[in-house]
DNA sequence: GATTTGGTTAGCCATAAGGCTAAGCAATCA
DNA sequence: TGATTGCTTAGCCTTATGGCTAACCAAATC
């Protein structure tokens, strides 16, 4: 599940990709489709959508010669979950320095 | 701002760089205690500070002779922000389909 | 049944990313 | 002031990543 988090950062990390996952979102839609508004060759393409498959982010069949993609519902829960997690902690911690700077004018933050 | 969420995705993309966001969490800390942990030789672990402080994600100063790092609050918003557009029109679709699925009966959009 | 179409596989190339050691430098400490 | 500490810079190496072309295969089409 940790690796879960590493390929999905990884998968999103990229343009392309995160352009691909905008797209998806509006529905599922052919190789082909997707890659008309990138300007790169299909086999560069494909293995975009590659990374984006084995994240987990997406998924795909083939019927006929169509291969059609599709975002995987509840794939970005994990990022989305480590991020507020981090929010959570951190934001907690700046309450804490927020009660102590009213305390004793700490208007220079020096850590540690 | 696009290239914001470009080197934010980017720099979360690394065990290691997820690793000191979470310590750093916890509050501020010098170069050498967030080092401690990694087994990785320190110059190595430099350049992984320097992305996340040019992502945005983590700030730091130096006094005397020692560094410290501390996050900065409300950078992760951007990743968040972006991953939560994504489900919402992802989730408002499957909704519709959902609709859709109790009209006609699609019962069977399993792929892989 | 030949040709197009949509995707796939294989292989090559250049750059970026992540790792290292060696050496340097300024602030402390003994 | 000389040694130690905490980082910093420079440079090198290896692998991963993102891009390409060429050739191929199977499903539609003509």
């Amino acid at each position: 599940m940790a690796n879960q988090i590493e390929s999905l950062f990884q998968a999103l990390a990229d343009p392309t990709r995160r352009a691909v996952v905008e797209h998806l979102a509006q529905g599922p839609a052919s190789v082909g489709t997707l890659h008309a508004p990138h300007a790169m060759a299909l086999p560069t393409f494909l293995r975009h959508l590659k990374v984006l498959e084995d994240s987990g982010l997406v998924q795909s069949r083939k019927a006929g010669r169509v291969r059609t993609v599709q975002l995987r519902p509840g794939a970005l829960a994990a990022a989305e979950d480590w991020l507020a997690a981090q929010r959570t902690v951190w934001d907690r911690r700046l309450d804490r320095l927020q009660t102590l700077a009213e305390h004793i004018e700490l208007n220079d933050p020096t850590p540690e």
